[in-house]
RNA sequence: GCCCGAGUAGCUCAGUCGGUAGAGCAAUUCACUCGUAAUGAAUAGGUCAGGAGUUCAAUUCUCCUCUCGGGCUCCA
């Protein structure tokens, strides 16, 4: 292996196998630490992000592809911000880091004005000007005083420079990984200047010069507020995306639009799924018969497996009086994401936003004994939050959405079998409907106030680890990310295409059995209280359709296409034939469908295939005489002269076949 | 909710520098009866999202409202 690294004053390097940024270090004066550098490996461009603290010591030297590029895209995002404050004078800037696939750069207009779509393109214009130029980033460092003087005119380039040299206490400085600018301990701060004209607070590392950038694109403006705060003012976001060479960028905008074509709105729309009528109000849908289909064939699938699973099946109303959400203690943490209340009779009502406290009243409804647990009640649950109007998004989204919601009662002691079990089920559930690639996070007990005692922690923290280990499953693990009330598991799938989705949660609660005062007679004939496991599988049923959709792009397996075969007869003639056909394969619980033939053959092809359907059967003179079909299996070549008889296997095997 | 953008026939879109609109597909009717991704012809279909203002005249300009899209935030 050789690698050639090139400084940033423009001169090489060359290093032998093994090398690693120490061997840089006396190349790389104190005023150039922190810069990431283009080396290539054995001819290969790679990008090298080398950390240098204090211009002698080497912190880390890496080939990994994706540092680089957080590299150039944190540089590219500078000089959109150089760009910006060139176009528009007075204007200020605020915070621009790298983010996934690009950067963005947040600013603030004078006088509250807003970009617009040409002006994007004025400002890529200027950028690759400033590309152009190949300017040098240079970093300095300075006290927290010297960079409030510099950055008198930008409001929150001090409140950034404010915080980040204010001590936390732990001596450490602040850490705020998220954000690009430099953190400090010692009171001092980074900067990294490209001009005269423009310098930005920065930790770095950047490119060594603008020349390196180029691939990238401008997408969208948006407003963000000031540190997410709704509180705060909202900044001008323009968002970009940023690669290393022309290839990847190209690729990138490819994906993109192959998401695109895979939108679960446009899909539903085109097959006749669902539509969202302008006349209900945001983030409200209507099944139309084909979606519906298909929803019920999932909902009966999941009730099915339930059913064989252990769970018994619960009914629930949509509302309930306030004093249940006060004693279930959602009006005090959960009222924000409440519909808004009714008076009737006296009393005030609350749509559900969650299933549990019905739940837990059957659990109440008699006295328990732990021959009865662990009990699991299973419910399709319809639910109702508030979400913001600009929040909801096609079935993905929605503010009335049904859970496939179970709430298990079990006992300390069977916690951690039930949870192991538990996760089998989950994924068997998700193989079935085609998910194979799956993504845990474990989150534990959060540092702050948490209800329940250290042993039942850590038996349920266990068992979720445990269960997780068990299936070999990749997890990671979001420490103190639990809720108050228990630790819990989330499942992400990643689909077709890659993107992760998070569909199953399982979660223990501590919190609930104890206001609700749950209680079961032990074998010793003590009272006992029970532990609670919330979970979902699907999450929502709504939501869940909508991965399902994106995921196979509307080219639902056969088991739940809403329409599995179409005959279609050459001629009239072939009618009879066709019909005979359909027969034998709706005998067989085929969804099936004689399309006649009005309309020219080539046409009722093309709009079965364009509806997706999995199998397109052509009957002509031949397939009369000999029993015969042409066969056009969804995304295959035409098959002539198959026997019905070798077809009605085939979609018998088909039918069964949860992937 | 807030910022930016959008809304023209069932769908996908043209168009009107202010004089009330057009195509393809879909639908309906007729003819064609066809061996694998769009047969031909005809008909019908729009208060140009809704409301207000300016104007002799508004789909077009202005304002407000609604809905949608991209973000912020939040999450299933």
């Amino acid at each position: 292996m050789s690698i050639s690294v090139q400084l940033p004053d423009g001169s090489s390097r060359e290093l032998g196998a093994g090398a690693t940024a120490a061997d840089l270090a006396a190349d790389i004066g104190p005023g150039l630490a922190k810069a990431a550098l283009i080396a290539t490996i054995d001819g290969e461009q790679v990008d090298l992000n080398v950390e240098l603290t204090d211009g002698t010591t080497v912190a880390l030297i890496t080939d990994r592809q994706d540092e680089g590029l957080e590299t150039i895209r944190h540089s590219t995002s500078h000089v959109l911000a150089q760009a910006v404050l060139e176009l528009w004078p007075g204007s200020t800037f605020a915070i621009g880091p790298p983010i996934e696939h690009g950067f963005y750069y947040d600013f603030e207009l004078p006088g509250g004005s807003t970009f617009t779509d040409e002006d994007l393109e004025r400002i890529d214009a200027k950028m690759r000007e400033i590309i152009d130029a190949d300017q040098p980033f240079i970093r300095s460092e300075m006290s927290a005083s010297d960079a409030l003087e510099l950055m008198a005119d930008h409001q929150y380039k001090r409140e950034t420079i404010e915080r980040v040299t204010t001590d936390s206490g732990d001596g450490l400085g602040v850490h705020d990984d998220d954000l690009s600018e430099e953190v400090s301990a010692d009171g001092t701060v980074s900067f990294y200047r490209n001009t005269d004209a423009f310098i930005d607070l920065c930790r770095g590392p950047h490119v060594p010069s603008t020349g390196r950038l180029g691939h990238f694109k401008l997408m969208s403006v948006a407003g963000a507020y000031w540190r997410g705060d709704e509180k705060r003012p909202m900044l001008q976001r323009i968002y970009g995306t940023a690669w290393a060479n022309k290839k990847d960028l190209k690729a990138h905008l490819h994906r993109l639009e192959e998401a695109a074509k895979r939108d679960h709105r446009k899909l539903a729309n085109e097959l006749d799924l669902v539509s969202w009528p302008a006349e209900l109000g945001p983030g409200l849908a209507v099944w139309h018969p084909k979606g519906a289909l298909v929803r019920k064939i999932i909902e009966d699938y999941s009730r099915d497996r339930h059913e064989h699973g252990g769970y018994e099946f619960a009914y629930t109303p949509h509302i309930a009086k306030s004093n249940l959400w006060e004693t279930s203690g959602h009006l005090d943490f959960y009222a924000d994401g409440m519909y808004p209340p009714m008076e009737m009779d006296g009393a005030t009502y609350y749509p559900k936003p969650m299933n549990c406290p019905f739940h837990v009243m059957i659990y109440k409804s008699s006295q328990r004994s732990y021959r009865d647990l662990p009990m699991r009640i299973f419910e399709l649950g319809t639910v109702y939050r508030y979400e913001l109007s600009g929040a909801v998004h096609g079935l993905l989204r929605s503010r009335g959405f049904t859970q496939d919601d179970s709430h298990i009662f079990t006992t300390r002691e069977n916690l951690q079998e039930e949870l192991t079990s538990l996760l089998d089920f989950v994924l068997s559930i998700l193989r079935a409907f085609g998910f194979h690639d799956f993504q845990a996070k474990l989150s534990t007990r959060p540092t702050e106030k948490s209800v329940g005692d250290d042993e039942i922690w850590d038996m349920a923290t266990e068992g979720l680890r445990q269960a997780l280990e068990n299936h070999g499953l990749d997890y990671i693990v979001d420490d103190g990310g639990g809720a108050f009330y228990g630790p819990k598991i989330d499942v992400d799938v990643k689909d077709a295409i890659g993107r992760a989705w998070q569909l199953s949660t399982i979660q223990a609660d501590f919190n609930l059995p104890e206001r609700f005062e749950l209680e079961y007679v032990a074998s010793d004939g003590e009272r006992k209280r029970p532990v609670m496991i919330h979970r979902a599988l699907l999450g929502s049923v709504e939501r869940f359709f909508g991965v399902l959709l994106e995921h196979y792009a509307g080219a639902f397996p056969v088991w739940l296409a809403p329409m599995q075969v179409q005959v279609l007869p050459v001629a009239e003639v072939h009618a009879d034939y066709a019909e005979t056909v359909r027969a034998r394969l709706a005998d067989a619980g085929c969804r099936v469908d004689v399309v006649d033939a009005t309309d020219p053959l080539g046409k009722r092809v093309r709009a079965g295939k364009t509806e997706k359907v999995p199998y397109v059967l052509v009957v002509g003179d031949d397939d009369v005489a000999n029993s015969t079909l042409g066969v056009n299996a969804r995304g295959q070549d035409v098959e002539r002269d198959v026997a019905v008889d070798a077809f009605m296997e085939r979609i018998a095997a088909d039918i069964d076949n949860k992937v």
